[in-house]
DNA sequence: AATAAATAGATGTATATACATTCAATATTA
DNA sequence: TAATATTGAATGTATATACATCTATTTATT
């Protein structure tokens, strides 16, 4: 739709950026809206959203271990207080389960099902080769934005 | 809350990053989110939303020349499909006026209403002070963002 | 131990997003 | 000109976000 516009000034259709700084910072915005478009719309093919997909993905980065909600949330890409709904979809859908904590009554323990690892497997197999063929970024690239993003959140 | 956080493999509690793309992928989409939160909170004082704020920015560039929807919409950060909703939030809030078109019955013509102009100009005041005390970014640093941005978007 | 404070999670509301659909107006073309 | 296609905007639905509030449980304080 938008997706093969390319240079700030086109995809915002201005060129009224007060300096390097303002325009950075736009676009930082538009680049993230920008990737996930191209990602949901991969996702979508699976059934999934941007989020589920990312909760997912933390569910199997301690795999097999059982995490909270609160640890799913602190990892989260964008930190939300709605993990909880999230997690009720991704229940529905009989990807994940819930249990109970034996230590602590207020906490609920979330894990994959079979079903969630199987999805998760095809799904990121397939956002791989996506992003690989949509992103064009050589190694050194990527490694100096991720010096000036950090740079530019304030390097302590 | 978050906001202190800075390296990514804290901000998302992993350092399971596939290569260093990958790394600047989910990079991108975290400094998106923390300069959304961190706008957000200004603005919520002036009892705008990010979007609401995009909007009135866009008309702002062209005032006092009137825009359509559609005009609007394709300028937005984030495109949209929900501008009509956006557009409604405003007019009751009397930022912004809805007329017709004299050229093309389906078009919207919107403009910033007198009150619309007062409310952005102390805003956006206000979000570059906040801007330029929390983003830590040389000129330099921000020019080299924005040719790496572009290029990963697929330069042409 | 009794009370107060903090925590984990769930829930409610307004707004936004993504996507499909609808409707009227305009443009195309046969 | 009549029929068809396209366009601009609005609307409907499911999901997500931001923020406030509520409940149950655990921890800290006195």
């Amino acid at each position: 739709m938008y997706i093969c516009i390319v240079k700030l000034e086109q995809a915002l259709q201005s060129n009224k950026f007060k300096n390097e700084v303002h325009k950075a910072t736009l676009n930082i915005l538009y680049t993230a809206w920008w990737l996930k478009t191209i990602m949901s719309a991969e996702l979508k093919e699976f059934g999934l959203t941007h989020e589920q997909y990312n909760v997912l993905r933390i569910l199997k980065g301690k795999y097999p271990t059982q995490m909270c909600v609160k640890d799913i949330g602190c990892r989260m890409i964008e930190k939300s207080s709605n993990v909880p709904r999230i997690i009720d979809r991704l229940v529905i859908k009989k990807l994940v389960k819930r249990a109970d904590s034996p230590v602590d009554k207020r906490e609920t323990f979330i894990s994959l099902t079979q079903s969630g690892i199987a999805i998760l497997g095809v799904t990121t197999n397939k956002v791989n080769e996506l992003m690989e063929s949509t992103v064009v970024m050589k190694s050194q690239d990527a490694a100096t934005i991720n010096v000036l993003l950090e740079k530019l959140r304030g390097s302590e």
